[in-house]
RNA sequence: UCAGACGGCCGGACGGCCGCUGGCCCGCGAGCGAUCGCGGGCUGGAGGAAAGUCCGGGCUCCACGGGACUACGGUGCCGGUCAACGACCGGCGGGGGCGACCCCAGGGAAAGUGCCACAGAGAACAGACCGCCCGUCCGGCUUCGGCCUGACGGGCAAGGGUGAAACGGUGGGGUAAGAGCCCACCGCGCUUCCGGCAACGGCGGCGGCACGGCAAACCCCACCGGGAGCAAGGCCGAAUAGGGGCGGACGGCGAGGCGCCGAAAGGUGUUGUCGCAAGGGCGGUCCCGCCCUUCCGCCCGGGUUGGCCGCGCGAAGCCCGCAGCGAUGCGGGUUCCAGAGGAAUGGCCGUCCGUGCCCGCAAGGGCACGACAGAACCCGGCUUACAGGCCGUCUGGCGCC
RNA sequence: CGGGCAGUAGCGCAGCCUGGUAGCGCAUCAGUCUGGGGGACUGGGGGUCGUGGGUUCGAAUCCCGCCUGCCCGA
């Protein structure tokens, strides 16, 4: 599973993969801290070191298929815009989507994104 | 112009910046190499329902040699279309609407079984409560013709009443009162002839009410149906294995092999090589057929992180022409049009479009919102959800010429 | 992807197969017993039978479409 990351130095600060598999959310929701704003709730856990991933989460109650995928892909562009550059290296993150989150400001929704990390303790 | 019916179509448009993902190309790096990694450029990137998964196919694997019976499920007027269908088209019959049109699981009730509550006298080869009529008798009245109440005997089923449904309906004749008892029309049944491929329809004749309803009750008849599903299935790689051990029983018959005896016929021992038998399997039963297996007991022993193919040139889309009422078919031209895998198609901004609200005398401005809904192997249908809008044909009403 | 079950009073369930009256327990309301509570007894109220159609004279029940929830198998 590592062998990508080896060989492709990432950008600093970049995500460098994506959780997938069970056991990881299961690890991240069990050992991390959270932290819930009304556009998303965050998930963090230390993970490998100078690596970090991040995983997506919506569940059924949030929408159907369309609201759903609206929610995951809003979360997915937040934090692409919002990670690099402040130092989340060694992190396993997951972001969970809510009923606000295909609504929510996009502004707000960053916002919402970068306090939870200062309250996970993830950034300072 | 208003109301309505039917058919077809669209389902936000354009642009900018930053991203994701498939394909192609270029550069750099690694490697003997197939190739891999990074960076860049060009280009493709959700739907009419992608949905529900209700049918039908393609594709893949499994089973399969044939037949009979049975069970289960489905379909059910006729003809056509289609690869196929429970879909579609055109008819027929029935029902609804002033109409354009719409709706219908629409075979069989004289094969059998069953059900028809309540009400009602009577509910399936029925029945007489009120009633109508005739006769006899008792009583009363009498303008002596008769009338009335009641009882008994008999005839009738027209009228009232019950019901979803009352054993044909309406009218006339007829009669003591009545009755298909007779007649006409309607309905029903049978039928000659005619039209139609057919379902069926029409004219006529006969019968003379004899066959009530429910089969989306059981059922009968006809036709159709092998099972599973892309997590099908295949390849590569990794790993473990596809077994091992111990003990016991015998191998039912025949053939063959091998050993021994014998000149030979043969005998004898051994052996799971072959056949039969036995046991098991091939949805249920049966027949033939095929396949598998020495048997029994105990003990020990597994693995499944991944990559690739399947995976999009197809019953394909679009535009014409011809045939057909139509579904559709045929011919010509043209296009290549998503392929993810915790799963790409996104975020932000501007202009326009539509709707709503607010400010304003107005011009205009501001804010919010953008129907239903997201491909997961593919295709043909069905069903369901859906803001707003466009086009065409037709019907009814009103107004005008 | 494939298969099955359920939806009936505030709650938990019968009734459906074999069509005509929706019933039981708890809860709730009123009354009686008690000084009051608890409890017991007596009586009462309460249901678009998930939804939209169809078949039938008549549908909770039979048939079809849809919605919601749950459970299996791969």
């Amino acid at each position: 599973m590592s062998g990508a990351a080896d060989s492709a130095p990432p950008r600093p600060g970049a995500p460098a993969g994506r959780l997938k598999k069970r056991k990881d959310f299961l690890r991240v929701a069990s050992r991390g801290k959270r932290a819930a704003r009304p556009g998303l709730v965050l998930q963090a856990a230390p993970g490998d070191a100078g690596t970090l991933r991040i995983g997506f989460t919506v569940t059924k109650k949030v929408g159907n298929a369309v609201v759903r995928n609206r929610a995951r892909r809003r979360l997915k562009e937040a934090a692409r815009l919002t990670l690099p550059g402040l130092g989340a290296a060694g992190w396993d993150l997951v972001l969970i989507g809510r009923d606000g989150t295909g609504r929510r400001e996009f502004a707000t929704l960053v916002a919402d994104l970068r306090g939870a990390l200062r309250q996970a303790g993830v950034t300072p």
